[in-house]
DNA sequence: CCAGACGTTGTT
DNA sequence: GTCTGG
DNA sequence: CCAGACGTTGTT
DNA sequence: GTCTGG
């Protein structure tokens, strides 16, 4: 496993939305060690407002993380199945996401961010227990607003999504596949890379 | 009080 | 920066 | 998962 | 033996 990788996120900016490629695993301002990060690629939603590593870019610098599936491992006897899940009808989705800023005392600046996750919903439960919170488009800019003080309104888009609107079946695993897909008239290249138990998947132009 | 943690999952 | 655990 | 703790009060 | 912290 890589000890860092970008993915693509959407945030909200001065002159509005803007995509970049953050760091994933959230490394919080106060930090000493960027390797923080290592062990911040998820942040529970049950508790994402409150714990200190979380909750300043929970209040000001909340993000989308677009998406086209993603992977979980069921755990059988002896060995674990991956599965691949995605959203129906639709080809492109986002997680709830959070970015931070962050710079060591040699002045060296990292853009990190994390995935919200939250229970599994009752499909993929007999997969695993946990998954990221995916977000309704009607509920982007919602999320995205970094004035919206509403923590109540935020936390209850943290929810896991409807069952009936997921599928997924069992794929066979290797590290670093790569495959391509056409998506709006893009050929893009989708990566599967692994990083413990939830993996993403996405998108950059394929070169 | 004050040093040390501050995070998630659970094999890779 | 703030909380917690010893 | 697995190693290590397993207790109380709370400054000097 | 069981819980917890890493």
């Amino acid at each position: 496993m890589r000890t860092s990788q970008e993915v693509p996120a959407i945030r909200q900016a001065e002159a509005g939305r803007e995509a970049v490629l953050l760091r994933w695993g959230l490394i919080p301002y106060w930090a000493k060690d960027e390797k923080f990060g290592y062990h911040t690629i998820n942040a529970r939603a049950e508790t994402v407002d409150r714990k200190p590593a979380f909750r300043s870019a929970f209040k000001r610098r909340r993000c989308l993380i677009p998406a086209t599936g993603f992977y979980e491992w069921k755990k059988l006897n002896r060995h674990k199945q991956p599965y691949h899940i995605r959203v129906k009808d639709r080809e492109l989705f986002a997680f709830a996401g959070l970015w931070e800023h962050w710079r060591s005392p040699e002045g060296k600046a990292i853009e990190s961010c994390t995935i919200i996750v939250t229970d599994a919903n009752e499909v993929l439960k007999p997969i695993h227990d946990r998954m990221p919170v995916i977000l309704d488009p009607g509920d982007y800019d919602t999320w995205l607003d970094p004035d919206n003080r509403d923590v109540d309104r935020l936390r209850s888009l943290l929810r896991p999504y409807p069952p009936n609107r997921m599928e997924f079946w069992p794929v066979s695993w290797k590290a670093g596949s790569l495959h391509m897909i056409r998506l709006r008239g893009l050929q893009l290249a989708e990566a599967v890379i692994p990083a413990r138990c939830t993996v993403l998947f996405l998108l950059s132009p394929y070169r």
